[in-house]
RNA sequence: GGGCUUGUAGCUCAGUUUGGCUGGAGCGUUCGGCUGAUAACCGAAAGGUCGAGAGUUCAAAUCUCUCCAGGCCCA
């Protein structure tokens, strides 16, 4: 809605069979490189559902129950009174505990009580005692948790769980290990670690290659590996547990306690941590590979950087299987007979390989694919496909390769630009790099460069949610406001990385003031330039520099303009987008609008065919520059600058492309460009409002003529304003200029002043007859015009009479000389000033000069 | 709890990489002015513990450490 190009005849969707076909090609590579195959996953797993959770549905349902608060203890193997004190609230996983976890950096205490040595972090001891309720205990030792890590512990369950009696004879399995993440500042600082039902200790178990012991089936009921627990549901061995404990003197406190813990968003139960069987494309063998590749991308900003490559530097095994109905299948199967797998990555294939196919016209999908039973090539057995379809990340990270033909794979890929917001940095940003360097083999990334964007927050800097009520709605965002000024307003606001407060007012504000004034410059340029007949075909840049009539405003607008373009593109090529748009900002609102225009509008004021070629030539100006602007906006506006485009350029040249994304990106012309006459006008520019200032000060409108101006300058600005100075002294309105190295002896009271820095400059307050006559003149135009445009007379519209009534008699004696000029001013065939309301053909309008009435009549 | 990141005027943002003069801009506010493309514009004024604290240094918004608060991702 916000404007997009998008190839509705290169359309994909991931459901189709040729994109599945091709996106398991990837799989193919994986297969082929021993990178891809089974493991175990520690997964959520709602028990009432039956079924595992994304953690995304995890987020979902956190609630506060109520679990058992465990304390007991594991006695050190050989020293029968030498104990690790542990907390648990989940007593179930002592079924599966493999080891203990203590953090290494850590200090722990034995601590004596009564005849016993009980172990644990040192800071935990008071708290720790207070809840066991013990008030004798003495610290005898204090050690680092790495001092423990190797010792052996009594597992408690051993004769009821004889498979565990069995892992014992492994040489790391009940020990103390050392992890980072074990948290001394919460229960007794030192966890019991159960790989089956929890991440961290699987992960802890994984690193260590020790057995998995994970007794559950897929209705997370115990398995005969449990021994006495075989048959129940998990969570309902707690009580059994805690029961065996006591038995064997090793329960120190059972309790309750409430906790936020994930339920299931469905069902409301509680979940289990389970290890299950899933399929994983093992990226931790070729992460180097792929640092590689990352390495290579330009990523624009440091932070997006810095956050992807640490992200991909954990090297985790990716698991691709999911447990779901919808979605790519995956294309393992496996053989009944004699376990022999295999990965069939097309339909044909899979049609030669068939013992068993569903009806003739089957797609690649779940259930008609689970019906295909392929021939074993080793024993000629049935194999039957495993149940899992894919991540979706994976479909999505295949899309390079799936959705186009070999030749556009190899024409496309890596592709210039990919942008997402941060979010996909372990999303799309990951799969598809990681598919891509199992794909090639290659170091290398489908994309050279990926933005990750910030996100979008309410006004306050507060997330978007429903519950909040603060979520923008789009539809009607773009009832009141245009797409245009939407785009603008995200560009340009701040960098694309940050994450951006969204304010409405805000987007009403500066960017409306941006758009709005490149909007009324064309109109402009068009009522004045069609009424002149422009042709922009014969009025060229090149023909008025011929003819003699490009004057130092235009000269200077032309040479800031290739500056722009080029600073523009720069910044744009860097995903700078906030700064090349306030560069374009400063552009079209100070230096074309508020600074060139009322350098030419003298000039373009005009009837006198005398001077027409002066003012094609700034029409020429115009064209060039605000041509120019539309065509480095277009990226951003693309619906106003279409607009112009169609109702500006194309209505004066129909020669000109269908639309504006046909016409080339601007490129710096150096021909144009002038650092001295830049300078000289930064001069002007600079000068202006201290005399500005200095009027203010003796309270002398801008409007009225006076009569000279001295300017104290260093020697280069002075000149730069002689050089310029038919300019200064119009935008001055002053009829002398004099310049000075100091301050010369002058009349204080005649003079008024003000400066800044270097700059000091005078003007004269007194005005003779005639230069207040043509300020009164002045006064009254603008009163004149000001009706005009009240009573719906266009610019070149020329009236045929203006009257002026209630002026005194002087006042009427010093307008006399510049009847003719305010003629041609307000354009009318005739000015008329009277002392009294005379009867005329029109109404009379009351106005206000300095505090007195005046009435004033166009006819 | 971990990773990345942000904090500068009432608001929105520059400036921090490479320490250096009195910390800037736009918007908003107040007063005054200007305007036949503009919903604009010009002049002046008020407005800052540069998130807090400590350290390094002749010198810190800028470098280091700790803490506080927000954001994204993960646990």
């Amino acid at each position: 809605m916000l404007g997009l190009f998008i190839d509705h005849d290169k359309a994909y969707y991931t459901h189709e069979d040729r994109y599945i076909e091709r996106e398991w090609q990837y799989l193919k590579r994986a297969w082929e490189q021993n990178l891809l195959g089974e493991g175990h996953y520690v997964v959520a797993y709602c028990p009432h559902c039956q079924t595992s959770l994304s953690n995304a549905e995890v987020g979902l349902g956190y609630k506060e129950v109520e679990d058992p608060s465990m304390h007991f203890k594991f006695q050190v193997k050989g020293k029968p009174d030498e104990y690790f004190v542990v907390w648990t609230t989940m007593p179930f996983t002592i079924i599966t505990d493999l080891i203990i976890g203590v953090n290494p950096k850590q200090d722990y205490v034995k601590v004596q009580v009564e005849n016993e040595t009980w172990i644990l972090a040192k800071q935990r001891v008071e708290p720790i005692m207070e809840i066991l309720e013990i008030e004798n205990y003495k610290i005898i030792k204090t050690l680092k948790g790495k001092e423990l890590v190797g010792t052996k512990y009594e597992y408690p369950l051993m004769d009821l769980i004889p498979k565990q009696a069995e892992l014992d004879q492994h040489p790391l399995i009940h020990t103390v290990v050392a992890e980072e993440f074990v948290d001394v500042t919460t229960a007794t600082g030192i966890v019991h670690l159960a790989p089956a039902n929890g991440e961290d200790d699987y992960s802890a178990a994984q690193k260590r290659e020790l057995p998995l012991f994970a007794p559950f089936d897929e209705q997370a009921l115990f398995t005969e590996e449990a021994g006495n627990f075989a048959g129940h549901f998990v969570r309902k061995t707690d009580s059994m547990v805690v029961e065996e404990l006591e038995n064997r003197g090793l329960l120190l406190k059972i309790g309750k306690v409430k906790h936020e813990y994930p339920t299931c968003w469905r069902s409301h139960h509680k979940l289990v941590w389970m290890a299950r069987r899933e399929y994983f494309i093992w990226t931790n063998k070729i992460n180097k590979k792929v640092m590689e590749a990352a390495h290579k991308v330009k990523y624009f900003y440091d932070s997006p950087k810095n956050r992807f490559l640490a992200f991909l530097k954990e090297g985790k095994p990716w698991c691709i299987s999911r447990d779901r109905v919808w979605g790519s299948p995956l294309p393992i199967w496996v053989c009944e007979e004699c376990g022999e797998k295999t990965l069939v990555a097309t339909k044909q294939e899979l049609r030669e390989k068939a013992l068993e196919l569903p009806d003739k016209d089957f797609e690649l999908h779940k259930p008609w694919i689970d019906r295909i039973i392929l021939k074993c090539d080793k024993c000629s057995g049935r194999m039957v496909r495993e149940p899992f379809v894919l991540d979706v990340w994976h479909n999505s990270g295949a899309s390079p390769y799936a959705r186009f033909t070999d030749q556009e794979f190899k024409e496309l890929v890596p592709t210039n630009f990919l942008t997402e917001a941060v979010d996909q940095t372990r999303g799309w940003g990951n799969s598809l790099l990681l598919e891509h360097v199992i794909y090639t083999g290659k170091p290398e990334a489908p994309y050279e460069e990926f933005l990750f964007q910030g996100f979008v927050l309410d006004a306050k800097g507060r997330k978007m949610s429903k519950s909040l009520g603060n979520v923008l709605e789009i539809n009607k965002l773009l009832q009141e406001r245009s797409a245009d000024i939407t785009r603008f307003y995200f560009l340009w606001k701040c960098s694309p990385i940050d994450s951006m407060n969204f304010d409405l007012k805000e987007l009403r504000g500066r960017p409306y003031q941006v758009l709005s004034t490149l909007y009324h410059l064309h109109n402009f340029f068009m009522q004045n330039a069609k009424y002149d007949n422009f042709d922009p075909q014969t009025h060229t840049l090149t023909w008025a520099t011929q003819q003699n009539v490009l004057n130092a405003p235009d000269m200077w607008l032309l040479s800031k303009l290739q500056k722009l373009v080029r600073e523009y593109t720069n910044k744009a090529e860097e995903c700078e987008f906030n700064f090349a748009l306030s560069q374009l900002e400063d552009y079209v609102v100070n230096i074309l609008s508020r600074e060139y225009v009322p350098m030419i509008r003298k000039d373009l004021w005009s009837d006198d065919p005398q001077t027409l070629n002066r003012r094609l030539a700034v029409y020429s100006t115009l064209w060039y520059t605000l041509k120019t602007l539309v065509l480095l906006s277009n990226p951003v506006t693309p619906f106003l600058s279409e607009a112009l485009y169609q109702t500006v350029y194309k209505e004066l040249d129909p020669n000109l492309a269908e639309t504006v994304n046909m016409e080339n990106w601007p490129t710096p012309d150096t021909d144009l460009e002038d650092d001295a006459l830049e300078e000289e006008f930064e001069i002007l520019l600079q000068t202006l409002p201290v005399l500005y200032s200095a009027r203010q000060n003796a309270q002398l409108k801008r409007r009225w003529p006076l009569a000279k101006t001295i300017v104290i300058a260093p020697k280069k600005a002075q000149s730069a304003l002689k050089k310029l100075e038919e300019l200064f002294l119009e935008l001055a309105n002053v009829k002398t200029a004099e310049y000075a190295d100091t301050l010369p002896e002058v009349d204080p009271d005649r003079w008024a002043t003000a400066s800044e820095d270097e700059l000091q400059v005078l003007v004269d307050k007194i005005r003779d007859d005639s230069l207040e006559g043509e300020g009164l003149m002045r006064d009254l135009a603008r009163r004149v015009q000001a009706l005009r445009k009240e009573l719906g007379f266009s610019p070149t519209d020329i009236v045929d009479a203006v009257h002026i009534a209630e002026l005194e008699p002087k006042a009427i004696e010093l307008l006399k000389p510049f009847i003719d000029e305010m003629e041609a001013l307000v354009r009318a065939k005739k000015v008329n000033v009277h002392e009294q309301q005379v009867e005329i053909k029109a109404d009379w309008h009351e106005d206000k000069l300095d505090k007195k009435k005046v009435y004033v009549a166009v006819v």
